[in-house]
DNA sequence: GTTGGAATGTAATATTATAACATATCAAAC
DNA sequence: GTTTGATATGTTATAATATTACATTCCAAC
């Protein structure tokens, strides 16, 4: 990792030139992307960049809770500084705007529960599909 | 739909021929089988069978209540009748066991909050990875 | 028996993700 | 300052998952 390749993204964490492209690939989007998303909005300024770099800067992101991944998707988006722990994805099926709402306290209660039959639960996975208050209002795709 | 491939599961629907292989496939697993698993299974029988009659069947069952799919695994398993409703999977990352517990309260719980941003929930994605009790016992990969 | 709609067959391709191995970079030990 | 070892990155190829598009078949309704 060359010293002036290094990022300051204002999180406290350092990032490498390929974490911090991606990640601001990331930040500016106003949605999820697909990692092949990602990967077509750096191409234009680095034609020879390929999938591993990416999911590789993916998974560091990740690691570090900057970025998360939206199973139900296939997709990346910004961590949401207002739901640092667990949270819950609110996806919207018409227009796929997601939201993200802390968790917390829902998924204590599973693992708690799942804990009663031996289960150690590592990593909760919560995400609602439906259709947003815009969507719902605007009838869009009734 | 011939009438002789018609085939009873014993859940009250019928079930065309492919589905009802596909759902014998499922059934008789163990565990969730990704939709290549459940084509490699069948192909010995019959040779020329493809994705999309896979996938078509894969629909069905879960639009039937028949089969689940897990997002997170890109899997998917028999639904269990305990779980009828909302349910939660417990994956064992170890031995990649899963069980399904009910999930309804939690659930309620979670699209009755979103419900307050105006958000209309139509499916919960609900599934905790993590180590299950027999694993844990067993401490294999720690 | 004709017709119209749903299901299925089939080939091709799109999308998502990883394997495998080479090369580069840098810090720490010597 | 060079060796070493660990981490990161580059590169090619391929694996794994899923869908599109269109042809064909099948059956029910008329």
């Amino acid at each position: 990792m060359n010293i002036m390749a290094d990022s300051r993204n204002g999180t406290g964490q350092t990032l490498s030139d390929n974490d911090a492209m991606v990640f601001a690939v990331i930040r500016s989007a106003n949605g999820p992307l697909s990692a092949y998303d990602i990967l077509d909005r750096i191409k234009p300024g680095r034609p020879r960049i390929a999938p591993p770099t990416v999911y590789r800067a993916l998974d560091h992101l990740i690691a570090g809770g900057l970025v998360r991944r939206i199973e139900s998707l296939n997709a990346y988006m910004k961590a949401d500084d207002r739901a640092p722990g667990s949270v819950v994805f609110a996806i919207c099926d018409d227009c796929g705007r997601v939201q993200q709402r802390d968790a917390g306290a829902d998924v204590a209660r599973l693992t708690k529960a799942l804990g009663r039959d031996g289960f150690r639960s590592t990593h909760p996975v919560v995400e609602v599909h439906g259709r947003c208050g815009d969507c719902d209002a605007a009838g869009g795709k009734p």
